[in-house]
DNA sequence: ATCGGCTCGCGCAA
DNA sequence: TGCGCGAAGCCGAT
């Protein structure tokens, strides 16, 4: 079977593979779904190698910081989903939820000491890079970590890029030279694995499997995590609620995606919080538009290389969303993979950026909020409110708005720094794409990253890009939108 | 309604 | 070394 390409492989433990070992074991912690998956697919490969059976370990603590009945509901019904759809394969499954903090120390270890060799998802930003670090400094076993979040591995150019218009180019240069690699689309496809027969009970008596279905039926209720932060019922999780949002996407949507900006026309794709947790990928649905619209790279256009449409030969919309999906996204995802230390810090902005809020940090601010009003959105602007309780309420803004609601944080609060703090804080604890290299990118966006100064020069912001509510009242479609979630 | 000015710095051509 | 150019900006002049 195909292993992930080398460019998406790094080796955390550089132990040989265990050959006594009982089974690999994947352990699926960021992408979280059955096909599409370079980290199954090398997971499977590494069984059928060895002709050992494969266990499929997903784990959910409730440690992790702004861990909710929100985000927790979302990553059990995907559980529900990988159960459903393993049961039918010979790969053990096995999902465990964290009844208390701690109780699934060493779950990781205890199955590791048995397997022939420890496959993982790597991710940047957030909890991973730690998580990672701490699993490889515990186990013996050899452990890799396959990067397959997106088209192109985040190693895919041998230099990082600071803006949009750079990183454009050189993902259209390689899409016309050498396109990436998509994964398998199911990776169990063909693949001669054998019946899982290890005994495992002693393990699984102190580590039960999640019962996903008890714990979504009030099961949630019994867990140390934020219950203020509810679950979404809109937009319940999984890989099979995610690949039916991305087909209607394409037979509804994908036409009239140039419409995207006007709240009111509905045609975003709303995929990011199933992208955000792995329950689509990102390469999944980059070669879903480009199979769809017979993307060939002899049919690219050179001429208009860097621009932001025109050089793939698509359809305008097609084109539009590419820009989204693969030019911002991953542009974030290697930002934060380039710059771990920096990609969510407010020191991590460009130097202009931070010299001329820092050169304005002293004016006058008409009214400060604390942060709790902003988060029971108490402001005086009523798309901000609007913004904030969609937020709220569904877990998500409007793209467009979603810009103008964090430009807005910058007037209301007593330093730049206090702001971009607080921007976190709000869109990590209710956004459902949250927490995401790709969310991070976003608030670094507002406060100039990726981005160039703008004049004239104005209060508090400086040379920051400038948005305002009226504009954005006056440009949009939003009458809808804001009846839905204005107060 | 449309247009220019505002402003910075990267990557590439020269 | 100079030049072109840029996620969805805003505002005032025409």
């Amino acid at each position: 079977m195909t292993p992930a390409p080398d460019s998406r492989l790094s080796v955390l433990v550089d132990a040989p593979v265990r050959e006594d070992g009982e089974f690999v074991l994947y352990w699926m912690i960021a992408e979280r779904r059955p096909t599409h998956s370079f980290g199954l697919q090398h997971a499977v490969h590494h069984a059928c190698a060895w002709g050992v059976p494969l266990l499929v370990l997903e784990p959910l603590d409730c440690t992790y910081r702004w861990a909710s009945d929100r985000f927790h509901a979302f990553v059990i019904a995907g559980m529900r989903d990988n159960r459903d759809h393993f049961a039918a394969t010979p790969v053990h499954y096995h999902p465990y939820v964290e009844p208390e903090a701690g109780a699934g120390q060493g779950l990781l270890a205890a199955l590791a000491e048995r397997a022939c060799v420890v496959v993982t998802d790597e991710r940047p930003a957030y909890r991973f890079p730690d998580l990672l670090a701490r699993a490889a400094s515990v186990l013996d076993t050899r452990l890799e970590a396959v990067d397959g979040a997106g088209v192109l591995p985040m190693r895919a150019f041998d230099k990082g890029y600071v803006r949009a218009y750079d990183y454009r180019r050189a993902v259209h240069k390689r899409f016309c030279k050498a396109p990436p690699v998509p994964p398998r689309p199911d990776p169990l496809d063909g693949a001669d694995l054998p019946a899982f027969d290890a005994d495992i009970s002693d393990i699984t008596t102190r580590w039960p499997a999640a019962d996903p279905d008890a714990l979504l039926d009030g099961g949630l209720a019994d867990l140390p995590i934020d219950h203020d932060v509810g679950v979404v019922s809109s937009r319940p999780g999984g890989p099979t609620e995610a690949t039916r949002r991305l087909e209607r996407f394409l037979d509804q949507r994908l036409d009239r995606y140039t419409e995207r900006n006007h709240p009111d026309e509905d045609v975003a794709s709303g995929l990011s919080p199933w992208l955000h947790f792995g329950h689509v990928g990102g390469a999944q649905v980059a070669w879903a538009i480009l199979d769809a619209e017979g993307f060939k790279p002899e049919r690219m256009n050179p001429d208009r290389f860097a621009k932001q449409e025109g050089a793939w030969g698509l359809s305008a919309g097609a084109e539009a969303f590419l820009e989204e999906v693969i030019t911002w996204r991953e542009l974030s995802f290697q930002t934060a993979f380039l710059e771990p230390g920096d990609h969510a810090r407010y020191e991590g902005l460009p130097d202009w950026a931070q010299k001329t809020l820092d050169e304005h940090r002293d004016d006058e601010r008409e009214h400060l909020y604390t942060l709790d009003e902003l988060a029971r959105a108490e402001t005086d602007d009523e798309i901000w409110n609007a913004a904030q309780r969609q937020l709220l309420e569904e877990g998500i803004i409007h793209n467009y708005v979603r810009m103008l609601w964090g430009k807005r944080v910058l007037a209301w609060t007593e330093s730049p720094e206090q702001c971009f703090d607080w921007l976190v804080e709000l869109n990590n604890r209710y956004a459902l794409d949250g927490r995401d290299p790709n969310s991070y990118g976003g608030i670094c966006w507002v406060l100039g990253r990726y981005d160039r100064a703008w004049g004239p020069e104005r209060p508090i912001y400086g040379k920051i890009r400038y948005m305002t509510s009226q504009s954005t009242k006056r440009k949009l479609r939003l009458g809808g939108w804001l009846e839905r979630f204005g107060e």
